[in-house]
This record gives C-alpha cells, sequence and structure tokens, in this order.
DNA sequence: ACGCTACGTTACGTTAACGTAAGCGTAAGC
DNA sequence: GCTTACGCTTACGTTAACGTAACGTAGCGT
C-alpha cells in the first residue's frame, strides 16, 4: 500500500489518460495552501523538484507535487540545499523501473539517516545549553534588579 | 561560576592589563583547530561575531573568542543566519552592565528555545518517516531484484 | 468589443556568506 | 640582504534562492 497507489495512479496514467480522482490545483491554490509565492514553485520546477502538469499553458499541480512540496519545505526549514533534497525525493516519489536510481536514493537515504540522527543528538545538547543558559541570564537579571549599580 | 570567570578576566583586563592564564590563538590555529579559513574569521570579526585582540596588526583570539566560534558554527549547523546567531550571542557572553541589552537576550533566548523544541518535534517525525521509507525502499529492492521484469 | 485578472516567459536585480586575487608589511631563516 | 612565509587590507567575483519588472496572452464578465 502506500505510496504503490500513487504508482498505480501512474500505471494507468500510461495505459490511456484516465483523469481518475486526481485533483489538481492551480498555482495560486498552491501557493494559498503551502503559503509559498508563483515565483517558487515555478523555480522549483525549473530546478526539476516538482512536475506539474499542463493543461495548454496552466501548470496543474498534482498530489505528487504536493508531497514533494511539503518536503521540500521541511528540508529547507533543516537547512538542506534544493540540490541536497532533489536527491532525496526520488526516495519518496522512486522510479519503480530504474533499479540503479533506486539504489542510489537508498544508500543516500541512509547517509541522510545517520546524519539526522546526529543532528538530534546535538539538538538535544543545544537545547540542555541554552536553558541552562537562560536560568542562569535570569538570575544575573533579577540580581542587577535588586541591586542596581555599585 | 561559569562564564562569571570569563567576565571577571574582563574585569582585570580593565584595572591593567594583567595576562593572567589566558591562551590566544593566531588565525592560523584558529583555523586548524576549527576547520575554517582565515577569510572566514575575518568575516566573522567583520559582522561582529568576533572580538579579537591585536598584537601590533596580528590577530589574537581569546578564549571567548573561540566559545563563541563554536557556537557560531554550531548555529550555521542548524540553518541560523548570522544574524540570528550575532544577537544569540550576548546570551552567552552577555554585558553585565547593560541591563536592557540583557533582558532583550533573554527574551531572544527564549524563542529560540520555543523554536528549537519544535524543531525537535519535527526532527523525530522526520526520522521515523525517513525509517519507513527506507524499509519500504529495501523491499521494493529486493522485489526488483528477484523478480527482474515482467 | 473591451477591460480586467490570472497566468505565462524572459531577464535582470538582490542578499548572504564567503572565495579569490592583488598589493603591501614584517618577522624568520639562510 | 634576500627570499620565503604568514598576515593584513581592499576590492571584485561567485553561488543559491528567490524577487521584481516588463511584456504577452487566454478566459470571462458586462
Amino acid at each position: 500500500m502506500r505510496k504503490g497507489s500513487l504508482n498505480m495512479y501512474a500505471w494507468l496514467a500510461k495505459m490511456e489518460h484516465f483523469d481518475m480522482t486526481e485533483t489538481y490545483l492551480s498555482i495560486r491554490e498552491m501557493c494559498d495552501a503551502y503559503d509559498v509565492t508563483p515565483r517558487t514553485l515555478r523555480f522549483y520546477e525549473s530546478k526539476e523538484l516538482l512536475f506539474p502538469l499542463r493543461r495548454g499553458t496552466k501548470r496543474l499541480f498534482t498530489r505528487s507535487d504536493r508531497a514533494r512540496l511539503k518536503l521540500i519545505l521541511r528540508g529547507k526549514r533543516f537547512g538542506f540545499s534544493l540540490e541536497d533534497i532533489r536527491q532525496l525525493l526520488d526516495l519518496y516519489d522512486p522510479d519503480q523501473d530504474n533499479l540503479p536510481q533506486m539504489q542510489r536514493a537508498y544508500e543516500l537515504g541512509k547517509e541522510r539517516l545517520v546524519d539526522l540522527e546526529a543532528r538530534r543528538a546535538e539538538l538535544e545538547e543545544t537545547i540542555a545549553e541554552l536553558k541552562s543558559n537562560l536560568d542562569w541570564g535570569a538570575e544575573l537579571i533579577a540580581k542587577a534588579q535588586t541591586v542596581p549599580a555599585d
């Protein structure tokens, strides 16, 4: 199950192009839904992070595009570059017919997992430090307020 | 205790300039120790993130500079901008004589803490998703290898 | 038919965070 | 005394990730 459904759509779409239940979003709807600008979406498309269909000249963003965009935005919040992210997207939306690419994506994903777990550890430490520093700061401020100046 | 000692040095340094036990690093030593380029250190100084002393024209990086640099590099790993980081540094190395600035730093630190904790939550989720995706990917690859093509 | 609005393309502009090159000063080793 | 090495300053170059301006066009409401 899961993403398998996604590929079933692809399969059907190849046979003919049944519209199925796919619900497409215009660029504006997409922007409102994810709080990005049109420019950003076009930019991501030009960088091959998104692959909206076209009705005439207009873009139609698919379910898959929406999933990818979520991952892109999350990746950015973690400080990854768009190029980094592009590599990883293959893992979340793989091309079943391309075994070597799937394997590359798999290896890449494992590395990324290690990276993320290290990051988590550092994050814990950082939070702990920040907390202790805040406590210390609160103390200093309190002291400075009761004993104005010497 | 803790950073209090840091400020004691500052106090003594103001009175006269006792060298104390401070051990200074040249720019090169600093680069080797933290794996950055000279350009980067000069750049950080120009942005008022570091405040090396000078012997003649040469920079002398203090204990405090080293602590700050660690925080800078960590901040960068978490995707903060140098400007964000600069604000926060006041919290880790505060100016005891500037109460309003300390309070600003304190408030800023609290906000940052909330931010970091949210980030931690998202990170957990991301790790979980990535793991499940890796499992799924492994399955697909295995299947593709046993059943070459149809 | 006409104007408005949304969307498209093309192309130049912008900001952050350095890289890189040029030119000068100076302390050290031979 | 000369060169080699390191450091300093100044200034222009670079990359990523969009912003913004200019201009064309397709639908549709009156």
